[in-house]
Parts: structure tokens; sequence; C-alpha cells
DNA sequence: CGCTAATCTAGAACAAGTTTCAGACTTGCT
DNA sequence: AGCAAGTCTGAAACTTGTTCTAGATTAGCG
């Protein structure tokens, strides 16, 4: 029911309650059923994710793929670490080469975007089932947003983020979730959905630490 | 499978895809619809709300229910707009009364999500049906985001914004329906959400023409 | 090796969203 | 009033997520 193979260097948490160590062919099975549902999900979005199409597609039996995801949800969610765990590792061999923190988040954010407008069904899929999870998939949605969260961390440069930081970062994650629906059901354009992001990463100008960012002497509440 | 057989204009501005002038009774019975939609959703949530129950509650045959709303997103996202109206006259009547926009912009979202609060269940239905509706529901979807953004506008005290603070608009309504989803299930305590609204909120001041706000001089865009 | 518990498989069964259809009822029009 | 077109009803059927069951396989272990 939850990741396995933690490479390292997580920061903080250790938080994994049990990841029953799986057998090499259970592994790979694992693998297979991931496999199977991204292809799927690139061919169709959300609704071409079918357990039983996943199964076949895997070459397991449906009641299997029950056992290692719960849900099409928690399978889906799934995917999405696995893909984010890509992506991150394809940002870090690349940073992002802005004079400030906002522009590199926002051309961190922005390169993302790219990588999911190639696969738009995809995206859909995953993101649709990101945000329509519901408490049951609570540990593993967070796991997601933890792994934002670190990429962002990462464009800004930031080891030990004050709480206004977190909260900005928090902010730009929900607008980069949000953006990408509303562009993924066709009510926002890339351009809008670049401003957006853009405007959205002022803030972090703003809760920059005194005398490191553009902000330094705003009335503070 | 599909539902497209909707009346021509869908993305332009006009709105209303002309409703065909409901008689009496067929108002009545849209309304009961509603009226039961949000009472199921109100005790238990997305999952509650089952389109077989909906429409005995509303005394109404299964096929008339999925031809007033061709899905159970649809009639969620219609039980939403419903609800942003009831709200929308209510705040027009007792205004936020705040020193700056941002501020009121704050306590306006702020007390929404109270009003929220009273009813977390029914919350959740309209939310998750909202970022999960797919393209089909973009015009109903589009409604609800116009109203939002008309509540939002209306406590800035805004007539005629300039593209950047529609785009502020935007990104707060973002972070709006995305802190409430994690507030919804679980990962986000009100306090939270509630630094979080504040601090999207500061976007306005940044976006504020000069001379009218307390940022007034920060390196342009 | 041989045993036991856990896991996997095939397939049926169940639940809820959605579609379909035949027949009854309304509505609008003349 | 009388009729044609459109609407509503009740019930069954279909789809896809989810659960369950009985039997086959596999893994771990003495």
């Amino acid at each position: 029911m939850d990741r396995g193979s933690w490479n390292g260097d997580s920061m903080t948490a250790d938080a994994r309650p049990a990841a029953p160590a799986l057998t090499e062919r259970q592994e790979a099975r694992r693998r297979r059923i991931l496999h199977a549902s991204a292809q799927l999900a690139s061919r169709g979005g959300f609704e071409a994710v079918q357990m039983r199409e996943v199964a076949e597609a895997a070459g397991v039996a449906l009641g299997t793929l029950y056992r290692y995801f719960p849900s099409k949800i928690h399978l889906l969610v799934a995917t999405m670490q696995d893909q984010l765990q890509h992506l991150h590792t394809t940002l870090r061999k690349r940073p992002p080469a802005g004079d400030d923190a906002a522009q590199r988040v926002a051309e961190t954010l922005m390169r993302a975007f790219r990588a999911l407008q190639r696969e738009p069904h995809l995206a859909d899929a995953m993101v649709r089932a990101l945000t329509f999870a519901d408490r049951s998939v609570s540990p593993e949605v967070d796991t997601v947003s933890r792994l934002t969260t670190a990429i962002i961390l990462d464009a800004m440069g930031l080891e030990h983020p004050s709480p206004e930081q977190l909260s900005a970062v928090r902010v730009i994650e929900h607008t980069w979730h949000s953006a990408l629906i509303t562009w993924l059901s066709g009510r926002a354009s890339i351009a809008q959905v670049k401003i957006d992001i853009e405007t959205v990463c002022r803030l972090i100008d703003l809760t920059a630490e005194p005398g490191t960012g553009a902000a330094r002497e705003l009335d503070r509440g």
C-alpha cells in the first residue's frame, strides 16, 4: 500500500509506517502495475485507467491489483509519486538559473508544466486523482505534497524556511495544482497559467528574509 | 458517452447557455432536485449523493434527474452555484470592514470558510465535484468561477481590475479551492488555511495601482 | 523434502453512475 | 376539444469500481 524505495536522502521525516519488504517478484509486479497505469493514463486520461485493464496489462489478477493499491485513486496517486520522483531527479541535474528565488521557482514550475504538457492525459489522470482523493488517501497525498515542496524549496535554494516561507510555498502549490486543473479542463490557456505562476511566485520575494530579497520593507502584519 | 448536445455556445463571455425557459412545474422540480442534493450532501458528503436517492427524495424519476443534470458532477456543481449565490447576497448585506483591500478579501474568504465549516459534508461534495469536473462541465464550472471572482472583486471594491489584478484574483481562487480541499481531507488545520489565505491576499497589495496601495514601489514586473 | 501461512488467480457477485425503452402524462396549438 | 410533440415515469440493462470466494502457487522454515 505504500512506497518502498526510499533511496536515502529524504529530508526530515521518516514517517513511513511499514513498507513490508516486498520480494523481488512483488517489486516487479508493483512496477508492472504502475507502468500499466501510466501507460493507460497517457492514452485516455483518468477514465481510461480501468482497473480490469490495468490488471490485465500488468499481467496480474484484479484481486492482486487491489492488494497492491486499495483503490483507483491510490493507484493514480502512487503513479504521481513515481512521476514526481523522476521529475525531481531530472530537475536536480539541471537546476534553474534565474537571478532570484522567485524567478527560479517560476522557471522550475513552468518546466514541470511543459513536461506535463507532453502527456496531458497522464497529467489529467494524476491531478484529478490527487484532488479527488479523500481522507483514506491522505498519507499518500501528503507524500506527493512533500515531494512538491521539496522541489520548490530546491529551486529557492532554501534549507531552513521560515513559517512565512512555508506558507508561501503552500500557496504556490495550491496555485500550481489548481491552475493545472483549469488548464487541463480547457478553462485557461497556457499563457494564463504562466502569468498566474509568475504572479504567485512574487510571494517569495515578499517573504524573503530582511536584506536578502527585493522586498525588504513591507509594513508587516 | 458524451454530452456534447448542448446548445451551441460555450466559452464565450455570454454565459447562461440558453436556459430553455422552464415551466413552473419544471422550475419546481429543478428546485426540489437541488434541495435534495444539498440535503444528502450535508449528511454524508460526495458519496452520500447517490443519483437514485436524489431522484427519490426529489420525487422524480431517475431519467428525469438526468435530463435536468446530465451527471452527478453537473448536479453538484449546480448545487455549488446555488449555494454561492446565497453566499454572495449574504455577503453583500454585510460587507467586510477592513482597512485595505487585502484585509477585506481575507476577511470575506474566512467568512465564507466559516460558513462552509458549518456544513463540512456539503462543502466536501461541492468542492470535490468542482475540482473533479472534466471538460464536459466547463461552462458550469466557469459560472462558479465567475461568481467567486465577483465575490472577491466586491470585497476589493474594484470595478475595472487590471490584468495583473485579475491574475492575482485567479491565484487567490486557486488557493481558496485547494486550501479548502486540503482542509476537508484533514491534511491542514483551519489555522493553516487562515494563514495561507492571508498570505495569498498580500498579492493584492502588490498589484494595486500605484498610489492606491501599500506597495507603491516594487521593482515592477 | 514436506508443511503451513501467505499470496496469487480466475471468476462471480455487488454497488452506484449512466443509458435505454415503452408507455403515461403535459403542453402548446389550432 | 383534439392532436402532435415533447416530457415524465418505472423498470431493466449496461459499465466500471470494488468485494468476495475457492482453489492453485509460492515463500519461509524445520
